[in-house]
DNA sequence: ATTCGGCATAAGGCCTCCTTATGGGCCGTG
DNA sequence: CACGGCCCATAAGGAGGCCTTATGCCGAAT
């Protein structure tokens, strides 16, 4: 393709040139200038010459002790200094503004067990950075959506971002002390199938019984009842509806404190783990860093 | 010398990704703001990917029909475009604003003798162009004082400036016929002797004596009172105050008036002439232009 | 299902813009 | 008055920013 840019070169002047007009204008100095800019005096004259020769005039006098501006530079002068202040200002807005807040997309379950509980201490440490979360399972795409940062879980291969483990999504049965007791005690995995089983559908539950030797084929049987996230079933769970296949990392409180109790040590693992997420390109971004360090660090404290 | 331009570099944004950043706001397409630029679509892509790795975030978001600004982007827009607005306006107000007022440095004699009779032409050919005189017998420096177009005199040979001669600056001696009368009529150049001489000291009246084989040594005897300027000498001619050694082509409108006469056919000629002379560099700016057409026109037509 | 519009990316080359080096003009000082 | 210092201009040379061409991918619409 030709060059056509003819059109626009007649309507805005040479940028660099421009900039180095705006500070040999304040300083009416090239070689000062020149300094402010971290390049040579030459490079200063160069430039002032060039913008000279596409505004037709000379913009300045160049006089023995010092340069002063002609009637052009004069016209020129005020108005690009205005215009670099607002550039300048809106670019650090948009830099340091940008950090100001901090959009999280997380899964539901982690946003209720573990962010909520979490999060007040990270924001201790960053009180000015203000974070947003956007509560949704799905996939979100960096380049569509405004988000950050993301929590996901899955096999840890995206392309594009870069990924930290969190922990792995394994999986066990828990229940209420409570609901275990109503059956004397809960003391090998067959004890389940005197329980209600929540969302027996779940493929987790499959994995979990064939590894216990129980028969899959019993869920099959059960009553089908899915509410679609841990959150949810680990409620009823502690309120003694049923048996729960949760992760327990994000049900440490409730397993501490005995809302809930893992009656068996053997713990499901597909090979999912919740992940830490956001673009590469942006892994320097200081509030991306910021959540980056202190979730990782968490999550090493627990 | 290092390149120590970070400093700068973080206060404000590359300016061509600004620039194109401006257009992709505007069109909200990367393809249409690169048409308006004069340039490919990959070209815009890139400065904004520049751009949005100097910020720190995405400025667009990527949708599959359309592309619409981030939170970061919304933030940056409006002050660039006006900022945009602003240089432009300035720019456009250097070019043609100095277009406007054309500023001639002119030697007293021919702003007096040439220039005043025939200017009116000029800003008849031009009405929208103002000319300023800046009346004076030095020789201006165009990178020092704020001047377009200068009228000297002289050989002809300065640097760096594009040189136009008007006219040889020819000297003869001119009277009023009144005076020449008084003393019956000027016939040979021994009469002269018998007048007063306006200027004796001027180095054309040496010449022109050798030249006419009249004994120089009789400048010397007379009183010398040089008013400095053809100008006035050649008044103090007119008001028949004696004889004053001037060029003709300053005097075309007295000489054919009547209102003085030159006596002799003898006129002398030191090679000198006047010129027109203006910075190479702006030879092609329109009211350098207009001017030196104009004047080098009006010169051949006498 | 295929095509089309729009953005991203890779590779390569030009040309802008910067550097170094040098010179000239003017001013102050010894 | 000469010399050194300061400042800007200019020439030559080189690096890299920026643009182009070519190609791929994705989603939407025919």
């Amino acid at each position: 393709m030709p060059n056509l840019e003819a059109r626009q070169i007649f309507q805005l002047p040479p940028l660099q040139a421009i900039r180095v007009f705006e500070a040999v204008a304040r300083h009416l100095s090239f070689t000062k200038a020149a300094e402010e800019l971290g390049m040579t005096q030459a490079a200063a004259s160069y430039q002032i010459k060039l913008l000279e020769e596409r505004v037709g005039a000379p913009l300045f006098l160049r006089q023995p002790k010092q340069i002063v501006l002609t009637e052009a530079g004069q016209r020129l002068a005020p108005a690009v200094s205005e215009a670099f202040a607002l550039l300048s200002g809106a670019y650090a807005a948009a830099r340091s503004g940008a950090d100001g807040v901090l959009y999280v997309s997380t899964l539901l379950t982690f946003a209720s067990n573990w962010l909520a509980r979490h999060l007040g201490s990270f924001q201790v440490a960053h009180p000015s950075l203000a974070v947003r979360l956007d509560t949704s399972n799905r996939v979100v795409d960096f380049a569509r959506e405004d988000i950050d940062i993301a929590i996901r879980s899955g096999g840890g291969t995206w392309p594009g971002v870069e990924v930290h483990k969190l922990f792995n999504a394994d999986f066990t049965p828990v229940l209420s002390p409570k609901l275990a007791a109503s059956i004397g005690g809960v003391k090998e995995p067959a004890d389940l199938l005197r329980l209600p089983i929540l969302d027996p559908g779940d493929i987790w539950w499959r994995d979990w019984f064939a590894a216990a030797g129980l028969p899959v084929e019993e869920l099959a049987k059960r009553p089908g009842s899915s509410m679609g996230a841990q959150a949810y079933e680990a409620n009823a769970a502690i309120a003694g509806q049923g048996v729960a296949i949760v992760t327990r990392a994000l049900f440490n409180a409730e397993l501490a404190d005995g809302r809930l109790i893992q009656p068996f040590d053997l713990v499901g693992d597909d090979g999912h783990a919740y992940w830490l997420v956001y673009p590469q390109a942006r892994r320097n971004v200081p509030k991306i860093r910021a959540f980056r360090d202190w979730i990782l660090a968490e999550i090493a404290r627990q």
